[in-house]
DNA sequence: TTTGGTACTTTGTGTTGCAAGGTATTGAAA
DNA sequence: TTTCAATACCTTGCAACACAAAGTACCAAA
């Protein structure tokens, strides 16, 4: 049982989380279950089978690139980092956003 | 050719449509061809083959009515109208948004 | 050697936005 | 009267996306 609230949230979601993902990887390198906890701090809630695809789609579009690492305990980790195109596409984002507030704003006046 | 900004703000739209919708109909009456000029004055454009379909599921969530009336030239208009459901849902999206503006503000500090 | 924790991946489903094309009404021009 | 342009509404087929659920793999401790 889902709460109308709870579709209202999850279709907002659609569409910034790519710029989420960016955002966080433009800070410092992260694997996938870090990125999570970060989201999850942010109120952005996103679950495996979501971040995952979507981490392989911007690392094939050339935003992100990977390398292994050994973890303490536990399978080795897939640490993303950003590109200098995933930059490029991250200021494109950050108009894009600023733009969608104001047109937001403007409708909700 | 499309070019990746047209990308970036299609894939930001989703998901706010519908709160762009409620909002404008919670200020007046209007039908399909005044709200795209309205969406298309804020910036939010959208074309008939995405509004149309997403009216008719809000009518059918309840979310809005309509009514037929005669156009000046031209064949008749449907005027939509914001129910009780939908303002409520209207509140929602409000509430909604300004969680996500908070959480992509802390995501890009 | 089995168990539990961590981490990455895949499959199937439903929703959505969009391009493109279609239908219907009206009034004015040919 | 027929044709045309403008207005308005609707439908179909497609691709992208978020998600639930299930699966695979690695590791260390019991």
């Amino acid at each position: 049982m889902e709460s109308t609230s709870d579709n209202v949230r999850s279709q907002m979601r659609k569409g910034v989380l790519e710029y989420c993902i960016l955002s966080i990887l433009s800070q410092k390198e992260a694997y996938a279950s870090s990125i999570l906890e970060e989201l999850k701090a942010a109120n952005m809630l996103v679950v495996e089978g979501t971040l995952y695809p979507l981490l392989i789609r911007q690392k094939n579009q050339g935003l992100l690139s990977y390398r292994w690492e050994e973890s303490p305990q536990g399978p080795p980790r897939k640490y993303y980092v950003i590109t200098e195109k995933g930059r490029a596409q991250l200021s494109e984002m950050d108009a894009a956003w600023q733009e969608m507030v104001s047109s937001i704003e403007s409708l909700r006046k």
